[in-house]
RNA sequence: GGCGAAGUAGCUCAGCUGGUUAGAGCGGUGGAAUCAUAAUCCAUAGGUCGGGGGUUCAAGUCCCUCCUUCGCUACCA
């Protein structure tokens, strides 16, 4: 187990409950630390909440709550979606916790000992209302000549002493860094973008705040708190170790992939690697930027209404249809629509109908005609060989190679190709026929379907573990085949000798019905 | 305004470096089958590949232009 393999999703700035979107990039991330898993990686996959900053503080006072408090309550609902969707992080990260502080800080000295800090001022347009900064052109006039700002409050021109990260100083290293590496921004589309703005120039970044002091102390300045995504970010190595020179963070770090969504590309593309490379750390070898959820292709907003809540979903629908319909229907790096008639139309038509009702079939003709034990083969026909090599192909190569470019809807379309051969093959041999005319060549075919249906089975489990594994369990498929290297091994004939004998088959993928219209509007 | 992405069958989308009759899934239609979660399989549905112009022996695939939609254009995160 060697080849480490160290993911991380965004982590989450809880100043609202999870929405949608945290949880498919929670899942997405899932299935692909999953996939490596499977795969033979040795993964460290790394999610939490992202606590500092003015938002939470703003949304804190508003509630009349200690900051803290609100933290710890709104942080517990990503951990509990965490663990409703069974996203398996190996950390999930507060960056309130004190070893996280202690990490922010000593990145913070290894920018300052590189000379890359210095003490100024921030000057600007201010909106005490918002407590935000705004840009000149974004200003517009009100009565009397009175700037206002995009939300239309007033806007006054405020100084404020602020540390300064030479950014620009890195214009050149980051450019030069982008061609020599270009998988490290995707999908090209983001990378674009990035490149694009480096290109018009940087400025140097004001990393530190006076206005509140809900963050990290900065060192030697106990009246700054630390720029929130500098904090933030440090994470991802706060998470494993640093500054600590431990294990995970020998062989972990730099990271194999940061996903996250499209909105904190220049976050993760530009400040993080120019942050680590004034600290003299590597840098991570990519960072993906996801697509949007829409709903029935608007944006989701409080004030549209049409936020939709992940833990409703699930429960509704079930963890795994969520999984699969976000993972099968969204192409991974575009923005996608959900509605619950699509996510029935799909979990139903793939789960359901194609691969849950060809197990279904299969496993009861073996419950029925063999009285549960696998069918001995009894030599392979041209069909056979046929039917285990494009599925032995499918799940040894292509699903993998599709995993493995994070492809992930192309992976699970490759699987439903391999699902419909299967379904075909059933129908051609008509296994429940040849029961009287050809009891031995029922046999194979069950034995043959039987072992697709476990590679299949196989091959899915990072999109939805849950149903997998029951059916792998209840096909009595040993732990040591369930992944990518073993799947296509010697494994059947020693497991039906052996007498495994299956139970009553128990249909995992129930069909779908779409919700009763809620009652009435307003 | 600048830069970029996208506009392909009713719906959701594939179509890499230009090359035989433009593909898939869902839906629709017609058959087959009955082992199975009324699931499955087979066949099929006549889309000027946003409009126009151009390059080429050959363009959905390159160039120009127009229309439409969307993203980015730094200090809320």
């Amino acid at each position: 187990m060697s080849d480490p393999f160290y993911i991380t999703s965004a982590i989450a700035y809880p100043n609202g409950k999870p929405h949608i979107g945290h949880a498919y990039e929670a899942i997405a991330t899932d299935a692909i630390a999953r996939f490596q898993r499977l795969n033979g990686r040795e993964v460290c996959f790394v999610t939490g909440t992202d606590e500092h900053g003015l938002k939470m503080d703003q949304t804190a006072r508003g509630l009349g709550r200690e900051t803290r408090d609100l933290a710890d309550e709104m942080s517990s609902y990503f951990k509990q979606m965490c663990a409703t969707l069974d996203i398996s992080a190996d950390h999930f990260c507060r960056t309130t916790a004190d070893h996280h502080h202690k990490a922010s800080q000593a990145i913070w000295k290894r920018l300052e000992a590189n000379g890359d800090l210095y003490l100024d001022r921030y000057e600007g347009w201010y909106s005490v209302r918002d407590e935000a900064y705004y840009d000149e052109a974004e200003l517009t006039e009100g009565e009397g000549g009175q700037k206002l700002s995009p939300q239309g409050t007033p806007v006054e021109w405020t100084v404020e002493e602020s540390w300064f990260f030479r950014l620009s100083k890195y214009e050149k290293p980051l450019l030069d860094f982008y061609a020599e590496n270009p998988e490290f921004i995707r999908p090209d589309s983001r990378k674009n973008e990035t490149v694009k703005f480096v290109e018009g120039g940087l400025k140097d970044l004001s990393v530190s705040r006076t206005s509140f002091d809900w963050g990290v102390k900065v060192p030697g300045s106990e009246n700054h708190v630390m720029y929130v995504w500098l904090d933030a970010l440090t994470t991802y190595i706060s998470a494993i170790g640093f500054p600590d020179d431990t294990e995970e963070w020998r062989k972990f770090w730099p990271a194999s992939v940061h996903i996250i969504g499209k909105d904190i590309v220049r976050f993760h593309t530009v400040y993080w690697p120019a942050f680590l490379m004034s600290a003299g750390l590597p840098l991570p070898k990519m960072v993906f930027g996801h697509g949007f959820l829409l709903s029935r292709g608007e944006k989701m907003s409080k004030s549209l209404g049409n936020v939709v809540d992940p833990m409703a979903l699930a429960e509704l629908f079930g963890v795994d249809a969520l999984r699969y319909f976000l993972l099968r229907e969204v192409s991974f790096g575009q923005d996608g629509s959900y509605s619950p008639e699509a996510i029935v139309t799909r979990v139903n038509a793939d789960l359901a109908n194609s691969f849950g009702n060809l197990a279904q079939r299969t496993l009861s003709l073996i419950y029925k005609n063999c009285e549960g034990y696998l069918p001995a083969i009894h030599g392979h026909h041209a069909d056979d060989q046929a039917l285990l090599e494009l599925v032995g192909n499918a799940v040894s190569k292509q699903i993998p190679a599709h995993f493995d470019d994070l492809a992930m809807s192309q992976a699970l379309e490759t699987w439903m190709q391999a699902v419909f051969a299967c379904n075909a093959y059933v129908d051609m041999q008509a296994p429940w026929a040849l029961k009287k005319t050809d009891p031995q060549r029922m046999e194979t075919v069950l034995a043959t379907l039987f072992i697709c249906i476990a590679q299949l089975a196989i091959a899915v489990q990072p999109i939805i573990p849950g149903s997998a594994t029951k059916l792998l369990d209840q096909m009595g498929v040993p732990e040591d085949v369930r992944n990518f290297a073993n799947a296509g091994s010697h494994w059947y004939s020693p497991l039906a000798e052996g007498g495994f004998q299956i139970a009553q088959p128990q249909g995992l993928f129930p069909r779908l019905e779409l919700p009763a219209e809620e009652e009435g509007g307003a």
